[in-house]
DNA sequence: AACCAGTTTAAAATCTTTCTAAACTGTGAC
DNA sequence: GTCACAGTTTAGAAAGATTTTAAACTGGTT
């Protein structure tokens, strides 16, 4: 199965161009969805365009259901959940833990951190050169790395 | 918790070895309690004393609660919540965030990262001198830096 | 001893997320 | 096009963690 990190190495500047401004709305979430091997249902293309047609953002949940229902589409809670989980597992959805009692969904899943506002309660992208982690420790005996994540907690200047 | 019978001249080095066995089991919680100016109630002092006479570890709600009831103390659920965010507050614990709905809260309050085992689902220090953040990113205008947390996670090898 | 602000508590409420089981739908076969 | 069926969606219930409420209790002070 092809991987997704070619999406955008068309020399094709005209069809990049189209693909931006949605000239076809539902061809890249379709075309995703296959490569995915998941079922193009009408939800899950709605929340496929809402949630990679925009660029990269940080979203909850109930956010998205709200952005669903906003534009229109109808579609339960439980399916946004549903939908989140099997982006998520299949690699084209990062979920980012920083606040208890709530996750919030990365539509970048490019190697990158996170700035996380305290107060605001919203997350930055960080990329991933703007951090040098030049030291690390050796896992746990018998466990391997599967991330490394920095989070950068600011808040407003007192 | 067992005491020591004979004393012998108190050198700082035997007062600070003394504190750390628990020969004076309740002496330190006390003080630690009254630096902090949270009144030393009974429920306050046996939680302080659980957290903090067994070394630094990461501890839910419901895992301190079931230590308490354990060690015969009665204490509420909505008490154990209350007193592990009032330890926060005034800075003798610490919150980790690195699992959606639940939240460990850290003895170890100096400058550290974690290891987080995603399978077992728990944490692991790394000291701060293990990791070398080279290179970090302003903070965005106008916010300043409150904490940096590096957490790597982990899985058992395949 | 009396007082009272601070504390504890059981129970209810809240909030996010997951589960259940029944209805619906995309896909491939015919 | 119709059929069959696995995969999907959904309302509603349930779960699980945490917070709130409001009444009872208590440590510290006078
Ligand atoms: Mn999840
Ligand atoms: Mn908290
Ligand atoms: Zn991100
Ligand atoms: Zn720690």
């Amino acid at each position: 199965m092809k991987r997704l990190t070619g999406r955008n190495d068309s020399t094709d500047q005209a069809a990049d161009d189209e693909r931006r401004a949605g000239a076809r709305p539902f061809a890249d979430s379709l075309a995703r969805l296959k490569e995915v091997g998941l079922r193009p249902t009408r939800q899950r293309l709605a929340l496929a365009k809402l949630l990679f047609d925009a660029g990269d953002h940080h979203i909850t949940a109930e956010q998205l259901h709200a952005a669903a229902r906003s534009a229109g589409v109808k579609v339960s809670l439980a399916t946004v959940y549903n939908t989140l989980h099997q982006f998520k597992d299949v690699g084209i959805l990062r979920e980012v833990v920083v606040e208890p009692g709530r996750s919030y969904f990365d539509t970048n899943v490019r190697p990158h951190h996170h700035f996380f506002h305290e107060g605001r309660g919203h997350l930055t992208d960080i990329p991933d050169e703007a951090v040098a982690l030049t030291r690390l420790p050796d896992p746990p005996e018998g466990a391997e790395i599967s991330r490394v994540d920095v989070i950068i907690r600011v808040n407003d200047r007192a």
